[in-house]
RNA sequence: GGCGCGGUAGCCAAGUGGUAAGGCAAAGGUCUGCAAAACCUUUAUUCGUCGGUUCGAUCCCGACCCGCGCCUCCA
């Protein structure tokens, strides 16, 4: 089955391919580094990661470009507060946003591009769309004047052909025509950080960068935008106008928004104590890949609850998996093929990528995996499992496993060596032996208290860490 | 008010015009020196409410109720 993904511009389920050589050219959003990056955040950012693997599971190559804001209100605001440049204040915040993300095993994007990096560029951009009217400026100030792209409102399906003023007015503190239109440039303000450009001194609007950096990388015509669904309007409204002004192209082919993120049934603000960063919960000794799971387990078009409980299922969910590849390494079995297991096997690895090619059905492919880990350990209960079925089970969790990434534990600091495990559970079969279950138990409990779980199995002792 | 998303078992959650996946939790059982792991059984006559279409609707249509998002540079 080949892959399909809802495009919020036809708000439909499309049939996706690269329209050019093979390479899926991809911008996603990026975070604003003016904070540490919340669990909302990350929901997003682990829905493109699984975009990304699915993508390639399809045979596609990625150009995917993610900006890094590091320069608005709020960054300019805090690194006054602080005293610092805004460049050593974003690099704080940058490098923990990048740490996060390899703590939840998201992959770096084939490019990361700060803004502050292609002021230029935005300048130019901004002078020719000026060249061709679609600007206009007051105090220094360069606005986009919607009224000169018809299409505006077709991503987010709104109809603005109407008087569009009347709703809102004057919510920026600078001077616009009309309540819609945006600032592409912002003239310097006493004692902020400004540039000198070609179009004089100032600071880029929140937009321009997107289609600025997007355009340079990947051309006018991007195959996928994705981003928050909340980013829809204005974001990437704006982004079109801007980009199709410029380039009279669509800008992008297709555009993809991961639904709102709840916790404990509630929206998360820091008013009602509910707000959590990455770290917030890590530190609460919670497994980044357990964090990982409970994200991508829940398609991304559908809001996600994020409980504590629901931690709690997600690493037990992950332990059943972890304990089945774990008993396919370390029992033994019979020589031999059984067929009808191999076929289920088979099975589950198609229904596991059709479910992902059905827009990203992280839900149901989860379900196939589970389905056959159930049925490849009922077959080696019942002695039906066989040497030659191993293979394919690794098979089946290594697939898996390329696309939700949770099976190898976070290394923990401090933990015993293997050799060291291995010398007490020799100790302890000795003391078994010898019937001294006291002195056995004794054993297991200390190993347990460092993190190591033993368990007794016919083919022997096995031992997995917590 | 406009636009969009959603309401399925204790919790999370898939799904189809033909009678409800999967995970977690709970109870009982098998196995085991004890554990652990694993397996088996049980847990929604029912899918927000009310109408309609249909031989038949959780799935299609309409109305209503509830939750959430955007419409204020918030993923």
């Amino acid at each position: 089955m080949a892959l399909r993904l809802h495009n919020t511009l036809s708000q439909q389920v499309e049939e996706f391919s690269p329209s050019r050589d093979n390479t899926v050219r991809m911008y996603t959003c990026g975070p604003t580094v003016y904070d540490f990056a919340h669990i909302g955040n990350f929901r997003t950012f682990t829905f493109v990661d699984i975009l990304r693997k699915c993508l390639r599971a399809n045979g596609f190559k990625l150009d995917h470009v993610m900006n890094i804001t590091d320069v608005d209100d709020k960054i300019i605001r805090n690194a006054a507060a602080q005293h610092k440049s805004l460049a050593e204040y974003t690099a704080v915040y940058t490098q923990a946003f990048l740490d996060d993300c390899a703590n939840l095993r998201l992959e770096r994007p084939e490019r990361l591009v700060p803004a502050t990096e292609h002021i230029d560029d935005m300048a130019a951009a901004i002078a020719r769309l000026s060249a061709t009217s679609h600007t206009y400026t007051t105090d220094g100030s360069v606005y986009f004047k919607i009224a000169t792209f018809p299409g505006y409102g077709k991503l987010s399906h709104n109809d603005f052909s109407g008087n569009i003023a009347g709703a809102r007015v004057d919510v920026d503190e600078y001077e616009k025509s009309d309540a819609r239109d945006f600032a592409l440039w912002k003239a310097p303000k006493e004692g902020e950080t400004f540039w000198e450009t070609a179009i004089g001194p100032g600071r880029p609007g929140w937009h321009i960068e997107c289609s600025v950096m997007a355009i340079k990388y990947l051309g006018e015509t991007l195959d996928i935008h994705a981003g928050g669904i909340d980013l829809v309007f204005p974001h990437h409204e704006n982004e079109i106008a801007q980009s199709e002004s410029l380039t009279g192209k669509p800008f992008s082919r297709f555009w993809l928004h991961a639904e709102f993120l709840m916790v404990e049934g509630q929206k998360m603000s820091k008013s009602l104590g509910n707000y959590y960063t990455l770290r917030d919960i890590v530190g609460r000794g919670y497994h980044p890949e357990v964090i990982r799971y409970l994200l991508a387990s829940v398609p991304y078009r559908k809001s996600l609850n994020f409980t504590f409980d629901g931690l709690k299922s997600a690493a037990t969910a992950i332990d059943r998996l972890r304990n089945f590849k774990l008993r396919l390494e370390t029992d033994r079995y019979p020589e031999g093929l059984n067929e009808q297991l191999e076929a289920r096997a088979a099975a589950a690895l198609q229904a596991f990528h059709d479910s992902l090619n059905d827009d990203l059905n992280t839900a149901e492919a989860l379900a196939a995996v589970f389905e056959y880990v159930r049925d490849a350990n009922s077959a080696m209960d019942a002695g039906e499992f066989r040497a030659s079925n191993v293979a394919a089970a690794l098979g089946v969790l290594a697939r898996f496993d390329s696309i939700f990434d949770v099976l190898r534990p976070t290394a923990q600091a401090g933990q015993l060596a293997d050799a060291q495990v291995d010398s007490f559970i020799e100790e302890r079969t000795a003391a078994k032996k010898a019937r001294n279950f006291a002195r056995a138990d004794q054993i297991r409990q200390e190993l347990l208290d460092q993190g190591i779980i033993l368990e007794d199995t016919k083919a022997g002792v096995r031992w997995k860490r917590k």
